[in-house]
This record gives C-alpha cells, sequence and structure tokens, in this order.
DNA sequence: CATGAATGAGTGTTCATTCAT
DNA sequence: TATGAATGAACACTCATTCAT
C-alpha cells in the first residue's frame, strides 16, 4: 500500500464516516501518533523549529518511522495539512448539498470558511503564512486541495451567473478573488494577534459589500 | 571604535546628511556589505532560515567578519533594524516640525507611518511579525526605538488635550493605543500578500473616523 | 534505552560481573569506542585541548554519536569518570566486607585508595587536578561518588567512635579531612611527576601517624 | 632590533640595573604593557583560556602588536617566562656571591628555590604543571635557562666534591635529581591547593636528610 | 611603531535522514 | 511493522594570525 493512501480514513468526516466500516484496511496506530504528535507540536511552536526527534518522543514512536509513515519532516507536514483540508473541503461540500441559489450558497461558503479559520488556528496560520514560502509548496498536494477548494466556489459563482443570479458583465475569477482575499484580508489579524472573531457579523458585513456588488438587479 | 556606533553614518538622513562630509569616521566597507546582504536575503525567506555562511557569501567577505562588526547573526538583525528604525524616527521627528496643531500632527504621523510600511516591506513585515517573537527583544535597542516612536506619539496626543484640541475624558494611551493598532490592522494583509496600499485614502479613512472620535466640539 | 544507564555493564566490577551473562541489554560498541578513545587521549593531553573531532577520528566513529550516547563532550568526560569511580567505590565496599574494627578497616580504606590512584594514573589526575575546575562539577554525579565515598569513610569513623576504638573528642569530619588530605598531599606528585609510589609503605606511614593520634588509648 | 632582545632590560635585576642608564635602547612601552598584561590574567586563568584579543585589550594596545614583539601567544609566553626565569637565576647567582663552601652554597639554593616558588606562584604552577605539555618546550629557551639553573646547582656539587665536602661516591646528577626533585615534591601540594608553605622550615627540613647524607664525615 | 580590517581553520553541537536487523 | 545505531552536512560562533597602510 502506497505512503499517502490512508489520508481518508484516519479520521472521520461527515462524506466518508460511513465508509469506515467497509474499508478493511486497518491504519497503523503509530501512523496516527505521529500526526497527532505534530499538531500537538504545530501548537506551540513554528514549523522549523521542531525536530523530528521532538515529534518521535511525543508520538511515543521511533523516529524512523516518520521516513516508514510519511515522506520524512515536510512530508508529514503536508500530509497532516492535506488531511485537514480535505476534511474541511468534504464537510463544506456536505454542507452546502440542499442550499437553493448560488447567492445562498456563497453565503454559506463564506461563513463556513471564516469558521474554520476561526475554529483551528495552529492549521489556519500555517495555512495563511508559513505553507507558502515552503520550496515545492505549489508543488504539493495541499496546493491541490486548495486549488479544488477555489474552484468549487468558482463554480458556485458560474451557476449564479447562469442562474442569472450574478451579474455576467463581471469575470466570475474577479469575484472569486474578492471573495477569497477579503476573507484572509479579515481573517489575518485575528489569527496573527490572536484575537477572537465575530464569525456571524463579519459573514454578514462582507456579504452587504459583495452582493451589493454582484447581484442582478 | 566601538562595534555599534556606525549607525548614524552609514545612511543619510534628513538630520545629518550635512555631517556626512565632517564626520571623518570611515565605515568599514565589509560592515554595509554585510547589512546589504542580510536586507536583500531577507527579501526571499525568513530570518531564522539565513545562515550566516550565507550572508557571508552573498556579502563577499569572510564569515568571521559578523562577529567582528556585530553581536553574532542576531546582533546583525537588530542592529540593521535599528538603523533603519532610527531613519524613520529622525525623519518623523524633522518632518513634523512647523507642522501647527496637534490634530495636524497626528495627520502627517499616522500618514508617515503608513506610508513607511509601505516603502520598506521587508523591514515592516520583520517588525510586525518576525522580532516580536524573538527572546531579549523587548530588551533590545529596537524596541527602545519603537518605545522613544510611541512616546513621541503621546506627546503630541498630550499637547492636543492641553491645547484643548483633544478631549480631555479619554486616557491618552488609549488614544495612542487606537492610533497603532488600527496603522498595523490596516498595513497587515498588505505586506503579508505584498498589495500596494494607497497611503492617502487610508490615511483619510483612518483619521475621519479617529478625529470624530477625539475632537472637542 | 536511556543514555546514562549502560554505567554498569560496561566494565566487570567485583559486584556485579556475575550478572553479566543475565543482563541481556548490550552496550552498542560505538559507545565503547568513544570512551576508551577518550581515555587514550587523556594520557596525552589536557581534557581541554582534546577536540571532539579527535575523539571521534580516533574512536572511529561518528562526531555525532558522542552526543547521541553522552552529554556532549563534558558528558562524555563525566560519564567515563563516574563509570570509573564506580567500579572503585563499589570494589572498595566489597573489600571492606569481613573486616573487623574501624581501625583496621580505616587501614584498608587508606590502602586502597592510595592503590587505586597508583593504578589509574590518568583518572586520578584528572579528579585530583583538571575536574574541580569545571563548572557544574559540584552538580555533577561524579561529585556525588565521591561524596559517597567521602560518606562511606566518615561512617567508618562513627562507627569506630562509638565502638571505643576511636577518640571521641575529635570531630568525625576532622579526621576524614586529615586522612583524605594526607592521601592525596601523598599522591599529588607521584602522579605529576609520573613516579612509583610504594602504596604500602607510604599506607603505613599515614596509618602510623594518624592512629597513634586518634587512638582512644 | 631583533624580537626577543629587550629581555634583560625590561625589569631591573640586582646584576643589571647599574647598566640601565648605559643602555639607551627604549623599551617599546607597548612591549611592557603586554607583558603585564599576559602576567595579570595569568593570575585568574589558564594560558590556553587565555586569547589574544583578551590580552591586547587588558593591555591597551592593538592585537596585531603581539606578533610584532613577540612570536605569536606562545612566543609572549615563553618570552615571559624567560625573562622571569632570568631574573631569578640572575638573583640566584648574584646572591650565591660571597658564600663560602658547597654546602653552605646548595642550602642557599634551596632556600632561594623554595622562596621563589612560594613568592610567584603563578609562575612557578605554570613552570611546574603547564609548561611541559606544551610543544616545543624543550626546545624553548625557557628550558634553556632551566638547564642552566639545573648546570649552575651541579657545578656547586661538582665543586664541593672537589673540596672534599661533599662524598665522591655518588654521582653528582643523583645528588642534584634528589635536591631539584624533592623541592618540588615540597613544592607541588602548596602551589596546587594554595597553602603558604613555611620555606624556613621546609629548606632546614629538606638540608637535614641531604647533609646527613652526602656530606663526607 | 602602530592599527583596523580581514581571514582560514576550527569549535562543540544539532539534526534530518538512512541502514541493518 | 518497527527499532537502535549510525551518519554527513550543516549550524552559529571563536580565535590566533596576517596584511595593508
Amino acid at each position: 500500500m502506497k505512503k499517502e493512501n490512508y489520508d481518508i480514513m484516519q479520521k472521520e468526516t461527515k462524506n466518508n464516516s460511513f465508509c469506515q466500516n467497509l474499508a478493511k484496511v486497518s491504519v497503523p496506530p503509530s501512523r496516527i501518533k505521529i500526526t497527532n504528535a505534530l499538531k500537538s507540536l504545530l501548537k506551540d511552536k513554528d514549523f522549523n523549529s521542531i525536530t523530528t526527534a521532538e515529534i518521535s518522543r511525543v508520538a511515543g514512536v521511533n523516529e524512523a518511522l516518520i521516513y516508514r509513515h510519511f515522506d520524512g519532516k515536510r512530508g508529514l507536514l503536508h500530509t497532516v495539512l492535506s488531511e485537514y483540508l480535505n476534511e474541511f473541503v468534504s464537510n463544506l461540500i456536505f454542507d452546502l448539498k440542499g442550499i437553493k441559489g448560488a447567492i445562498n450558497k456563497i453565503r454559506k461558503f463564506i461563513w463556513a470558511t471564516l469558521h474554520y479559520y476561526d475554529d483551528d488556528r495552529v492549521f489556519s496560520q500555517i495555512l495563511l503564512l508559513e505553507v507558502r514560502n515552503f520550496p515545492g509548496y505549489f508543488e504539493s498536494e495541499t496546493y491541490q486541495i486548495v486549488k479544488q477548494y477555489a474552484g468549487f466556489l468558482m463554480k458556485i459563482i458560474e451557476e449564479g451567473i447562469q442562474s442569472a443570479e450574478i451579474r455576467d458583465d463581471i469575470v466570475p475569477a474577479g469575484i472569486r478573488q474578492f471573495i477569497l482575499g477579503s476573507i484572509e484580508h479579515y481573517c489575518l489579524p485575528a489569527l496573527i494577534y490572536n484575537k477572537k472573531m465575530d464569525c456571524d457579523i463579519l459573514a454578514d458585513n462582507l456579504c452587504e459589500i459583495l452582493f451589493s456588488g454582484i447581484k442582478k438587479h
């Protein structure tokens, strides 16, 4: 079995939790111990200043297992990030089911993303600040999922244009960029200076500005 | 000649540029090469992941000179930072001369600070993000200058209160904190995602909110 | 397995040599190579002027192993010293069993110590000259063993006082100090100028003076 | 003027103080500053852990002067030691003038040497402990002076044998070795453990044993 | 005679990674 | 799957020494 294929099974998500019983592949416990160790350590310090020795000590497993299960220290981080993002995107897709209309979907999309940033500051900070400087990030699976996430928003926008909910004289990529950019813009200071953020108000504010601009009237 | 005393001579500032011809103290070229090398490297990467070997290689000088001229790698950063900040504060003080009234001074103060953040992204990013986590930062000269800068704003506010330009029922430290916090809040995303910022509009917006709150009516 | 726990197994001592076959813990050969390398180098030069590179080269192992197996260069010395001292103290305690009377025990104690100093000049020299100047020596395990050794002598003296073999009007710590000081005083020149020392005569001389002073008559 | 030729002029000795006015060669003050700096530093720490930077800082001169005036750091030490020894030997030779008889001369020789060891512990410690391990010691001028000193004693002994004061059935080198060895033996513990030594009693004791053995009766 | 600048060779130590079992 | 041992390359930093002036 290939190294990186345990991803989906490791943590329950709304989408695939029911598959658990079917999948008879057992995830080695040491694998989970390691990812948990890294997650726990990331709460306290920079990724670069976490050592493999530290990870293995916290995980209570042999250091070399990091290389059996993952592609070294950086590979471990990317795996952990991918798993995390995967879960978020899966949940997001699930949450948007049953919502009617592009505008409503976008509202939900924004709120969910803000909530996600608020909820897990550790990963959000890594995603927003750290990971972009890593060599090879733009070839990583993590980045693929981010693109998938952005593509998902894109489809909603295009859907809205086709259903005449959204103006057709703005390029969709522009709208997507505005949304994603604004979200980051809102979250960044809160993440960095560790302030609480009020997702409801923030989402409302953003949507008001956004929709007043893009809604077909 | 003592280690850290070249500060003022190394870069022209509005205040002391005319002294340049008088001051017969020669700054060793290697010292400038090293600071430039660090500045240049900081554009591309984290301070912690820059090595002394790298600095000396880029500077084209011997590694040991980093220790002759500065107090090691961190000392080098703090020196460079201090020099930069010093220049900014000197210029700021110079710029504020001849301006009448606390309100006008504050407007200039805000605009100049925004402009400064906009102008040198490398240092601003370090100042806003990196340096605060360094052990010993709050004992460093860098922090002293930051305090001097904040104290300078404080004096303007107090001057405004005494001249009855500014309400006397708000504690000055609160006003100062609001100003500095807002500036940071505005600049952070622009710095991190490297977006252009329009200092004029930003300053206007901030001043409007601020002055409507603190002006004596 | 923890760093410092090989102590007892590495070298046969009278007390635990018979356990050797039972203890299934294998001491990494590199560990022994390193200690031997240090011991060998100490014959020729000062501890401070021995480099880790030198140690690893003589040992024929990787330099980093010094840090895997021991707490750095100084830790290595203290470990080696402790092992050696431990063996000596263990043997001494064993040798004193079955001897009746405090006076006889003290005689044996003196003789054994002189013999020990005579036997391993390298360590004795370090113990008598070098180690005392090291920062942290008085917190080291080495010093703990030295204290244990001195405490052991103390107990014999007190035993002698209670059994009325030794005068009770001299403070025991004084007697202990006289014994230990005299031994050092005798051994020092022999150690430094590498002269043979006649333990039998030396012990006799010392005991004669000592016992004439402390025996209850 | 050659590097090492200021030796004799630098410090007044009984023998050549009167030459001072004649010798019109001026000793550069920086030279004296450096030697004094080293002497002063040696009181507190190991020669090996004294740096050239430290020496020059204490001396208040430029570091490179150590290489103008002396043969580097080690050369400086040897120069300083030689000067010191030279002074001692000169004084010793002067002191022995006017004394009649080999036995009397030897007594004076012993007393003076003990006194010298007692008087300047710093140099005595270096001479007795440190310098012997230095590579090139046995080719150094320092060692030449030590040999001269030993040779001087030798001549007294031979003189005593010829004048029939001393037995002629003991090889002179043996007597010399006994004297020098005994002196060292006496002084070592006092030097290392920094105890005061009573030169008069020590000299008496040693002479009693010595003369009872070598005097012709 | 004196000096500030410069340097090469090392210093102890760390760490991500590999290997043999 | 798991592990203890091993390692090469790097790390920040130091120092005796040389050089140009």
